[in-house]
Parts: C-alpha cells; sequence; structure tokens
DNA sequence: GTCTATAGCGGGATAGAC
DNA sequence: GTCTATCCCGCTATAGAC
C-alpha cells in the first residue's frame, strides 16, 4: 500500500483543478464551507455544476484541497524552522513566517480556521492531524511547562485573527508588520529587537 | 414611532423561546448558523419544527436572539467600564470582565464571532453596530494612535480565541485566568499586578 | 471539458387540527 | 403550545450527449 505524500507540498493540481480551488476559497472566506453551495462556485467559474465535479468528485473533496494549500503554505514555514538547530531561534523563525503570511492574506483566509466543517474535518483527517502536531512543537520551542502553552496558544491565535480586526483595517501592511512583530517578541519577554531579520545567529 | 429598547439587557424572552435560544446555541456553536437547520434545533428540544416556529418567525430572527444575548452579558462590562471615570482604568476593569467572560463560556460561543452569518448580520444590524462602537470606544483607551488600536485589536482578538485553542484546552479556569490577566498586562506594557481586582482606584 | 436534465433529499416556512 | 401534513425551493450528485 502506497501511503499518503508527507508533505501538502507535493500535491499537485491541474490548472482546471486549481481554478476550482480559487473561486471556492474566495466564495468560503466570506459564507462559510456550508453557506458556499457548488452552483455559486460553478456561477462564479462562469461554468456549471457538472464541470466542477469533474475536477473534483465531492464538496469535501474541494475542502479537503483548500485546506491542504492553505497548510502547505505554513509547512514551508514550520520546514524552514525545525532546519534551525536551536529550538528558541526555530520559533522566531516560525513566527516571522506566520506573520509574513497573516499579513499576506489579510481576512481572506484567517477566517478557514474558524470553519465548524473544516475543525471536524481537520479532527478527521490523519495528515492534517499529524500537521497540527508538527506546527504546535515548532511553536513550543524549548520549554514544555504551562507557560509556554499559553504563550504559543495565545499568539497563535493573536497573529492570525488580529490581522483581520475591524479597528487596523485601515493600516497598511508594513505599519501592521511591525506592530505585530513588536508585540510578539513582548509577549515573549524577549528584548524589543528592531532588526528582526536575523535569521541565523540565534539566541 | 416607537425606538429599539437601546440595551440589550432590557429584552425579555419568554422561558419557551429561551429554551429554543439555550438548544440553537449549542448547536450553531458546533456546527454554525448554516449548518444548524430548524429540524436539528427541534429535535434537540424534542419538539418538531412547527413548535420552534411558534416562538421565533424566521432562523433569522433565532440568530439575531442569540446574539442579543451574548452582546448583553458584554454589555454588563461595558457599562461597568463606562462607569469608572479615568478612561485607563476603564479600560482595565473591561478587560478583567472580558476576560471572566471568555473563559465562563470557553470556546462553546467563541466561535460564534466568526460565523459568517452572524458577520453579516452585525453589519446590517444597527444596534449592533452601535454596541460594537461602544465597545471598541471603551476598549481604546485614551490615546487615539495606531498604537492603541493595535492594541486593542490584538488583545481581544487573542483573549476571545487563546481559551478556545487544543494547546490550553487542559488548563483550568483559575490558571487559565491568571495567564490571561499577567499577558494582558504584558501587552500593554503596564507593571505586573497579581491583585488584579482593586476595581476602584485606577491608574 | 462542458453542457442539459433529472434524481433524491433536506432545507425554510405555513396551514390547520387538537 | 404542540402536532401532522404539505409546499416550494435549492442542495449534492449523477447520467449521458456533444
Amino acid at each position: 500500500m502506497t501511503t499518503a505524500p508527507q508533505r501538502f507540498s507535493a500535491i499537485t493540481r491541474t490548472a482546471a483543478q486549481t481554478r476550482v480551488l480559487d473561486a471556492a476559497l474566495k466564495l468560503i472566506a466570506e459564507h462559510g464551507v456550508s453557506g458556499t453551495s457548488l452552483q455559486m462556485i460553478a456561477d462564479a467559474m462562469g461554468v456549471t455544476k457538472a464541470a466542477v465535479y469533474r475536477q473534483f468528485k465531492t464538496k469535501e473533496e474541494i475542502v479537503i484541497a483548500i485546506t491542504e494549500r492553505e497548510m502547505s503554505r505554513l509547512e514551508d514555514a514550520v520546514e524552514a524552522a525545525e532546519a534551525v538547530g536551536h529550538p528558541v531561534g526555530a520559533r522566531e523563525v516560525l513566527l516571522d513566517r506566520m506573520i509574513d503570511q497573516a499579513i499576506e492574506r489579510r481576512g481572506e483566509v484567517s477566517v478557514l480556521q474558524f470553519d465548524p466543517v473544516i475543525i471536524r474535518l481537520q479532527g478527521e483527517h490523519e495528515p492534517f492531524q499529524r500537521f497540527i502536531e508538527r506546527l504546535y512543537a515548532a511553536l513550543l520551542g524549548t520549554e514544555p511547562g504551562v507557560e509556554a502553552r499559553f504563550h504559543a496558544a495565545m499568539l497563535s491565535s493573536a497573529i492570525s485573527v488580529a490581522v483581520m480586526h475591524p479597528l487596523v483595517a485601515d493600516l497598511d501592511a508594513e505599519t501592521l508588520r511591525a506592530q505585530l512583530i513588536q508585540m510578539s517578541r513582548r509577549m515573549l519577554d524577549l528584548p524589543a529587537d528592531s532588526s528582526a531579520k536575523r535569521r541565523s545567529a540565534a539566541v
């Protein structure tokens, strides 16, 4: 039996499939999975439902593919972090990348994390579970205590949600990024560091 | 023309209506608004759909009523904060109360904030908009700058989401509360203060 | 790869008896 | 306040022609 690919990045899609995923992601980000029908996806693409079903057998497969694609972006960040020798430095690299991506996608995507259907899927789909475990491990850094777990939870929550908050909707990406980096360091009780780019020479 | 009540707390519901809202809230927290049908609500209550429709004319009315009830809880916190003379002290009181409620409801409810249907409703329903404005004003404290807006966004995001994070699922309420208070003070660059209960004598 | 057409089901909502 | 029965619609999914 051939095992499923270990990396989401290894999954390839045809151009037609990618067009479906692009349209579906946009709609799901706005209406949620349950609030998005295949008719809506087909209309957005200018084709019929049957044409969509040719690319993916079920709606659930579309949602899984979207989740895989989003996770593959984070996967790159996790692997970059794991490549760093020191756990503390690894965490810093990961947080930098998570901030980059949260800003890059700015609200379009953050909502996916909270969709009930996607949450259920993450629990049922083994590759998703394994990746989330891996992400948490990289996020936790060295100390295995209560505080470290709390810090990781608070930081990852705050980053992905704060970028789509109405109160910061008018901030440009650079300002938002600077504030997020500064706040992250403060939350971890690290010295404020304006040059957060030294990816090597970690503490 | 009689204007809508200014306070959500002034809205009264019959016992039958409350039973509907309780059942609906539970289901919506798990499956989202679009993923929850009136049949599911009726089944959870042990009655038929028609019995539910006797209490609320439409599904949307149920969702609105649920949102009103959740906001009325926060309303108490906002009013307690507004009663404090100093803006800085007011913000501290509000944050304390927000932390209390986030822990009290622990994930059951936090998801509602991100439901696409409820987000749309908040934009369309004037009383909801007015309340959110009021909440933000109390949350912003004194300084009107970019930093203050960012801090308010980051804090309110982090508090409501962190409590339902898997990494802290096994923490008891007291530990979680202590960590949240400590982190909030750190995020606002206030001195760490273990006795966070002095509701008067604000800074 | 796209279409038309349709099956089969569950959704929201209403009528009217008890 | 609860029921049974029903209406109409949109949903997921499939069949089969082009």
